[in-house]
DNA sequence: CGCGCTCGTGACCGGGCTGTTACCAAGGCT
DNA sequence: AGCCTTGGTAACAGCCCGGTCACGAGCGCG
């Protein structure tokens, strides 16, 4: 979802595995975001002074510089907030103050839909323009991610975690026709494995709950994906 | 829990370890707090008088300067609330009867919602715009800082200070989903080493006893954390 | 010195979420 | 019109997550 404003947010991407990098640097970049790699904890630091980021991304294993110490050097020049990537099971305990500077962490494997939403919360949180309001609507469907709520004509609906990503995903999308593969791509984790039909599994599940009392709001466009719209008439 | 003043206080942070400065610095930053950081006594002095703060966090183990000293020093030229940080079994003789100028202590490992709350306190005792009153109220929830009271519904309900602890963060933060790491962050020592499980346990001890007579108000989001909220149709 | 309360951990249990499959419906093409 | 492809939905099983309970340790208080 390409964004808009004048001046996008400038992105440091730390991973040694490639594979991880080159995702989260394409995908970050189709976001709209700017962004660097760097492939080592010193890379980072060289980077970092040369041309400072806006918010890091960082992985805490890293093969020379342990992840933490890379977060202390580069805040000794310059503050800057971090979004930790770590192993799901590795180190609770190393994980214990990671959310304090305004600073967040995901656990890898994670979907990109997860990464880019803590992205922009970590980066609203500290630009701190808006103080806090993460708020999408379409029609009268309405998101709050502050509080993590989906409200339909002001009625709330319950969502299990990967129905609300995916309705996220469409809703940051709307009128926008989304295949199945991007929807894979982006919503599941990247190293699900499984088939398609899971997509469809799911917007069936949103229809049924966005839809139970209202017009159709998630189209089928045959041959290509789905679309999420404000319904007009004729559908 | 951004702040929203107009200008926010002024603080001085002054502690010879480098981890617990840069935990302060940065977690009462991020609570919207202006914040000037000092290694020593002579540091402290010297930027008080530089740039006068409206509190000040001193650490009354230092290197060069007795923390008693430096507070005697600071006093000479301007009247500043002082919040001491001490070790638990050190000197509780000399520390009481500290609180009497509208200063406060708290021990070495503290939790940051602790100084947090004590920071808020002292400022609101000193500047006295507000003569006293610290309620927090969400739904028919009622927390009296003053009095360190909860109630719901008129209802008297008593907490350990765990409980306690936790109940006000999670007031301060309602309609917010905040995650189990951002509650251990927050609510606990900074030396805690355990599993998050624990919060876990205290959110069932929460519900017990603040929902035994009344609809739900701590609902879990799957996958994310807990929300505090006042209950409203369709749950 | 001992009693009791509170904090913290580990284990067990239950429920709901996830992902697959199978069957059915609808659309399109010839 | 009929066939074939594509999508929708429902049902199901496995599993992970969270809730609660129970036990143990530490501490303060009597």
């Amino acid at each position: 979802m390409p964004m808009t404003e004048e001046s996008a947010p400038r992105l440091l991407v730390v991973d040694d595995e490639p594979n991880i990098r080159e995702l989260l640097s394409v995908s970050l970049r189709f976001s709209g975001f700017e962004v660097v790699a760097a492939a080592s904890g010193r890379d980072a630091l060289e980077s970092a002074e040369r041309d400072p980021p806006d918010l890091v991304i960082l992985d805490v294993m890293l093969p020379d510089l342990d992840g933490f110490q890379v977060a202390r050097r580069l805040r000794e020049s310059r503050q800057v907030p971090i979004l930790f990537l770590t192993a799901r099971d590795a180190l609770q305990d190393k994980v214990t103050g990671l959310t304090l500077g305004g600073d967040d962490y995901v656990t890898k494997p994670f979907s990109l839909e997860e990464v880019v939403a803590r992205i922009r919360s970590v980066l609203r949180r500290t630009r701190g323009d808006t103080p806090s309001a993460a708020r999408y609507r379409v029609g009268d469907l309405e998101l709050n991610e502050d509080a993590h709520e989906v409200r339909r004509a002001g009625r709330l609906i319950e969502l299990s975690p990967t129905e609300y990503k995916l309705l996220r995903y469409l809703m940051l999308n709307s009128g926008r026709v989304l295949s199945k593969a991007q929807i894979l791509d982006r919503v599941w984790n990247y190293d699900f494995a499984g088939q398609h039909g899971i997509v469809e599994s799911y917007v069936s599940f949103l229809r049924h709950k966005l839809e139970s009392q209202g017009p159709r709001m998630i189209y089928t466009v045959r041959g290509l994906g789905y679309i999420l719209r404000e319904p007009h008439e004729g559908d």
